[in-house]
This record gives structure tokens, C-alpha cells and sequence, in this order.
DNA sequence: TTACTATCATTTTTT
DNA sequence: ATGATAGTAA
């Protein structure tokens, strides 16, 4: 692969810090990989003393194939390419005496927070799961921004700031109890302890002595932090990094760290990629122009040298479900005009609902479509189940796990039996798992409560000494016939087929487990850090990557497609209160929704059209809608309207005939 | 334990 | 309208 001179530049630039202002399609992937490549072997760094961050485990291990592929295996030994959350993850994992954790600590998600917050809201105020997701949500923004709970609550505003600051010390003293860590804490944990302890802190920067970040943009405070305690005063980094493509503020992301680092680092250099190998000339054009409506921290001009293209074509359509049908069927126009693939095409939308009408388009023309972004593999019961039990078998402290399936299947441990066995480890100030197996709780639980969890701890006792002494995938799928699960899931699903469905994702899961532990296999406990790594979420997109090869047409958000390139891109509902959405007006953020815009348009390689529907269902209701100002923001040269051409089939006729049907109905009715 | 009813939310969710 | 999920009644 060829650099250009920027690129080279980039690439070169290694004596002091470097932030790299990467557009959209300009290659800073290519860039990261061959500087690393470059490090190794004309600046005589070894390959274990650099570091590589990501986001995504998909970014991570994308790059770290490519540096293998480039540096061969031998040379790029011990090289880390990892996100953010599993470098601290191996932080806390090695440091975790001088932190006070022990060995097989667990990671809460999202779900299990929430579980733990529902618990401890019970004590006190009695909250509902928005106003849970809201405090836990104000809990994560202390967490991003290093503020632990005695300062939280110092500096609470306002008496629910304090309510939540109060759960907030709560939430950790119960993670702690639980030796457990979130998400947030996997970052926040290793910025606090490098900060604190000069010791580790050195240790640290001499083994990774130089850094590089991806996606620098989408940083947050504790892991710009991070960054800047990994890499010491002298700054021996590298951050990639594109403003414009900012799209997750809310989740803590500050943009403005990009301008930190120049104060930081007066030494800094910025080298700017502006050449895009992405699109045509065209839509990169409507691209910037659009772009060019937000304010900007550094002004950069993507160019290309591809063919300039064909016109952006707006397909203005009467209502919602005849913007899936016309979608539908011009993409198997084209496809069957232009001999494309079903994976060519690409439509991208605001919100997840937006996918519904579009999936029953494309399941009643049989297209194969694909929607990415779904989460909902880690949100099933019978994995949730599943991975308690490993983390039970992993961390006996785990009361979350525990509460799960100390009954899942039925072994008769009810409510009450639970409730004593809690009450009696809580004021013992143990584990529930331990609490079991003590003398002192035969006082206050009977024969058969007890018989029942001591049963099921001997259960869990066996396999977990089983795993140490041997093979762990066969003394998990000896559990699993032990247990009953497959028979479980047969007596609980709807149908055979659905069992058969739910026990396909435990083996789905198994089988992760099994190569896990392949991987791993000459670290300590190849078994517990494969369950970690499972909690990151780290093999999902080896999952992903299989299906790949199918010839599907992509669904997904316009926040899932960051990173992603389609030949041919339709882009939904850009209407004002869709995109720009809504709530973003109202809060006067709409440069991040059109930051969002740009991300959407600068995914397509070769044709974009972007759909507008006059009406559209709102909560139930038909509601006149109104073209985006996005849309008069580009350039209107390069825009090619086109109204519904109503050139609809029968099946479409009806479909709309049963909407007008509907509406003259609801007329009638109101 | 199952099945019904009430309630809820339709903005995004890299980990 | 709609679909999912949580809670409650039989």
C-alpha cells in the first residue's frame, strides 16, 4: 500500500506528539498500522512496548490482523491492540493487589447495573427503571469524569443530584462487595490508580512506551486521563482523530480533547489527511458543503480524485411505509439492472424503529436483509443464564449471577429461602455463595431450603474445582446435562422450534468459551479471562464476521455505520424532528445531528439517495413532516428532487388503499 | 406457574 | 399503532 505525502508525514512523525485529523475515507487505518509497522523497524521499538487503542473489539482486531500480516508474526509479538476497556481491564487484572481486588473480579453490563440499582433503590427512594437509567446514567458521567461518590455528593446541585450521588457510594460499595467492576469503572479504576501510585505509574510507561488511539474524537475525560498518564510529559503518541465525525457527545465523548491536546502538548504536530479514496467527487462535495455549516476547531477540505458521479437523488414520497416500499423496490431494480448485490446496499437511519417498516418491506419482496447493531444476543435469557453460571463459576462472589440462577432451572430455592440466606449474608458480610456453606445459617434457614442450596452449592463447587483440575468446556457441558438446561429450555419456550433456537445460542456461547480458551491457552486462568473477555462483548463480532460474506442488504443506524463504506447508500427520514431529531432541536444540539448527516453521506462509495416522506406515523398518529434543513444546506446543484412517481404495483396499490382505509377510519372515529 | 393486563417508549448505545 | 416488558391475578 502506497502512502500519500500526508500520510507519510503521519506515518514519519514520531518525535514528538502527533494528532492526526483523519476525514472521512482518508485512510487513517492504513496510516495507524504502518506507523506501527514503522516503529518496528526503523525506530527500534520492540513490539511489546507499543500500545494501539480502539473503540470497538471489530477496529482492534481488524488492525491487529493487518500489523501481523505486515510484520509477520515473530516481530509483532506482544504488540497490544486492544480498546480502551480491555487495556484497563489488563491494568486492574495485574495491579489488582495494590487496588484491593481480588483475582476473578466480574464486569457488570448495562443489565446487571441496572439489577443492582433496582436493588438498592428498594431501600430507599423507590424509583422506576427511567429514573433508574437516569441516575445510573448520571452515575456513569461522574465515572467518565473522574469524580468519585464522596465528590459527587460534596458538589450535588440539588436534592436529586444528592439522591444520586448517595446511590452512586452505594452502587460501588455493592460492586465491591460483589468484587465486581462496570464498564466505566474499567477505565476510571486504572486512570485513578496511575494518577495515585508514581511506582506503577513508571512501570507502566516503560512497558508501553509508545501509544497510538483511534477515534480520538470519541474520548471521554477519564480516558483522555488515561492517555496522558500512559504517555508521561514527553507525549509519545500518536491520535487519530476527525471532529466532524463526532456522534457520541452524549455518551461522554468530548470533541473538545482534540483541542486539549494542543494546550497539553505545546509541542504537538497536526497533520491533516484530506484526501478521500472513499467517494466520488460528488458526494464528498455535498459532504463538506454540508459540513461546512457547523463550526470547526481545525478547518481541513476533503478532495477526491474519483469521478465526480451521479446526482443525489431526494425521492420524495407521500408517507413512511411508501418510503420502504420505493426503497425496496429500487434497490431490486438496480440490482437486477446493474447485476449489484443485495450487499452493495446500504440503509441507514436515525432511530432504531425507523428498520421496522423497511424489514416488512423487504420480508414481502424476499429481499435478504441484515440488520446490524443488535445487541440483543447478551439480552436473551437463556445467554444471560448461562453466562451467571460461568461467572459464578468464575467469581463465587458474584450475587448478581447468583440471584439468577440459584433457581434457574427450579431446584426448589423460592423466594423465601433466598430472602434468608440473603438476609444471613448480608449481616455476616459475605457472599451469598459462601454464606452456604457456613454453620451459622442452618439457625436461620430449615431442612429443606438448606438442603436445596447446599445442593446447589456443591453443584457449583464441584464444576468449579473440576475446571481447575481439567478441560473446562467438558465440565461445562457435563453442568449444563447436570442441570437439565437443554430439558429446561424445552419445558419454557412456546414451541420445540424456539427451544431448539435458545439452546443453538448456549452452544453459540459454549463454543465461544471453547475458542476462548484455545487463545488463551498458556495465559494463567485462560478460563476466567475468556469469560471476561466475554463480558467485554469481545467475540461478538467474530460472530459477525462469519455472516459477512452473505449477500444481505445492510440495516442499520446512522451511529452503527461510523467506519463502514456501501457502494450504494439510501439514507431514511431526513425530515426536521427525525434528522436533525427532535429532542436535539430542543436542546439546541443540531450540529451533532448534522455531524451524524455527514457521517451518513460520506458512507457511500458510489450513489446516495436520501429519502423524505411527507407524512409520517408519530406515536400513533399520522403527522405531516417537513424536508430537513440538511437538505437546503447542501448543494442544491448536485441534488436531483424526484416525486413519488406512484409507479406502484398491486400489491403496493392495496397497501396503500388499506393505509387510506385507515385513516378515513380514524377520521370517522375522532 | 401461566397467562393476562398494565405500562411504557419509540434517539443514538463503540464497552 | 405497536411491540416489548413487567407485574399481577387465577
Amino acid at each position: 500500500m502506497r502512502l500519500n505525502p500526508q500520510q507519510t508525514l503521519a506515518v514519519k512523525q514520531t518525535s514528538s506528539p502527533l494528532l492526526v485529523l483523519a476525514g472521512a475515507g482518508s485512510g487513517k487505518t492504513a496510516v495507524i498500522t504502518q506507523k506501527i509497522v514503522h516503529l518496528v523497524t526503523n525506530c527500534g521499538y520492540q513490539a511489546n512496548q507499543i500500545a494501539a487503542v480502539t473503540f470497538t473489539n471489530k477496529a482492534a482486531k481488524e488492525m491487529k490482523a493487518r500489523v501481523t500480516k505486515l510484520l509477520g508474526d515473530g516481530a509483532s509479538k506482544g504488540l497490544i491492540v486492544s480498546t480502551f476497556h480491555n487495556l484497563g481491564l489488563n491494568i486492574i487484572r495485574r495491579e489488582h493487589q495494590a487496588l484491593g481486588i481480588r483475582q476473578n473480579f466480574t464486569i457488570f453490563d448495562d443489565q446487571d447495573s441496572l439489577a443492582l440499582m433496582r436493588e438498592l433503590s428498594k431501600l430507599g427512594v423507590d424509583a422506576d427503571k427511567s429514573e433508574l437509567i437516569a441516575i445510573l446514567n448520571r452515575i456513569s458521567a461522574w465515572k467518565n469524569d473522574l469524580l468519585l461518590p464522596e465528590q459527587a455528593i460534596a458538589q450535588a446541585k440539588d436534592n436529586d443530584e444528592l439522591i444520586s450521588a448517595k446511590l452512586y457510594e452505594a452502587y460501588q460499595r455493592s460492586l465491591k462487595a460483589y468484587n465486581a467492576v462496570d464498564f466505566d469503572d474499567l477505565i476510571l479504576i486504572p486512570t485513578l490508580l496511575l494518577r495515585n501510585h508514581d511506582d506503577i505509574r513508571i512501570k507502566w510507561h516503560n512497558k508501553i512506551r509508545y501509544l497510538l488511539v483511534d477515534e480520538y474524537q470519541d474520548t471521554n475525560t477519564s480516558q483522555y486521563e488515561l492517555v496522558k498518564l500512559l504517555t508521561g510529559k514527553l507525549g509519545s503518541f500518536t491520535v487519530v482523530g476527525d471532529d466532524d465525525q463526532s456522534i457520541y457527545s452524549w455518551r461522554g465523548a468530548q470533541p473538545k480533547n482534540l483541542e486539549l491536546l494542543q494546550h497539553d502538548f505545546p509541542n504537538l504536530k497536526v497533520v491533516k489527511l484530506e484526501q478521500n479514496y472513499r467517494s466520488c467527487g460528488r458526494i464528498l462535495k455535498s459532504a463538506n458543503v454540508l459540513i461546512a455549516n457547523n463550526p470547526h476547531l481545525f478547518d481541513k477540505s476533503l478532495w477526491s480524485d474519483k469521478e465526480y458521479g451521479e446526482p443525489i437523488r431526494i425521492l420524495s414520497v407521500k408517507e413512511d411505509n411508501h418510503e420502504a416500499e420505493r426503497v425496496v423496490s429500487e434497490i431490486l431494480a438496480r440490482k437486477i439492472r446493474s447485476n449489484f448485490k443485495f450487499s452493495d446496499f446500504a440503509i441507514l437511519y436515525r432511530g432504531n424503529h425507523q428498520s421496522r417498516l423497511v424489514e416488512r418491506a423487504l420480508v414481502n419482496k424476499q429481499v435478504p436483509y441484515k440488520v446490524s447493531g443488535n445487541t440483543s444476543f447478551f439480552a436473551r435469557a437463556e445467554i444471560k443464564d448461562v453466562l451467571a453460571y460461568l461467572r459464578l463459576l468464575v467469581n463465587p462472589d458474584d450475587d448478581n449471577a447468583f440471584i439468577r440462577i440459584s433457581n434457574t432451572p427450579r431446584r426448589e430455592i423460592g423466594a423465601t429461602t433466598l430472602e434468608k440466606l440473603g438476609t444471613y449474608a448480608n449481616h455476616r458480610h459475605i457472599s451469598l455463595f459462601e454464606a452456604i456453606f457456613e454453620v451459622g445459617l442452618e439457625e436461620h434457614l430449615s431442612g429443606k431450603g438448606l438442603r436445596a442450596v447446599r445442593k446447589f452449592g456443591e453443584i457449583m463447587t464441584r464444576a468449579s474445582d473440576n475446571i481447575k483440575r481439567g478441560d473446562p468446556v467438558a465440565v461445562l457441558n457435563e453442568l449444563m446435562a447436570y442441570i437439565g438446561y437443554h430439558g429446561y429450555l424445552f419445558e419454557t419456550s412456546s414451541s420445540p422450534k424456539a427451544a431448539e433456537f435458545r439452546w443453538a445460542n448456549v452452544t453459540e456461547l459454549l463454543s465461544w468459551i471453547e475458542r476462548g480458551i484455545e487463545d488463551n491457552a498458556n495465559e494463567d486462568d485462560p478460563f476466567a479471562k475468556t469469560v471476561n473477555k466475554i463480558c467485554l462483548r469481545e467475540m461478538l463480532d467474530r460472530n459477525n464476521d462469519d455472516e459477512e460474506e452473505n449477500n444481505e442488504v445492510q440495516l442499520m443506524t446512522l451511529h452503527a455505520s461510523k467506519g463502514l463504506e456501501f457502494p450504494h447508500v439510501y439514507l431514511l427520514g431526513m425530515e426536521e424532528e427525525l434528522l436533525p431529531h427532535k429532542s436535539s432541536i430542543e436542546e439546541d444540539n443540531v450540529e451533532e445531528e448534522r455531524r451524524l448527516a455527514y457521517v451518513g453521506v460520506t458512507r457511500a462509495k458510489e450513489t446516495l439517495a436520501i429519502m423524505v416522506a411527507k407524512q409520517r406515523a408519530r406515536y400513533g398518529e399520522m403527522v405531516n413532516s417537513v424536508p430537513s434543513r440538511f437538505l437546503e444546506e447542501m448543494p442544491q446543484d448536485d441534488l436531483d428532487w424526484e416525486e413519488d412517481r406512484l409507479q406502484v404495483s398491486d400489491d403496493e396499490k392495496r397497501e396503500s388503499g388499506k393505509s387510506k382505509m385507515e385513516n378515513l377510519r380514524k377520521m370517522l372515529s375522532s
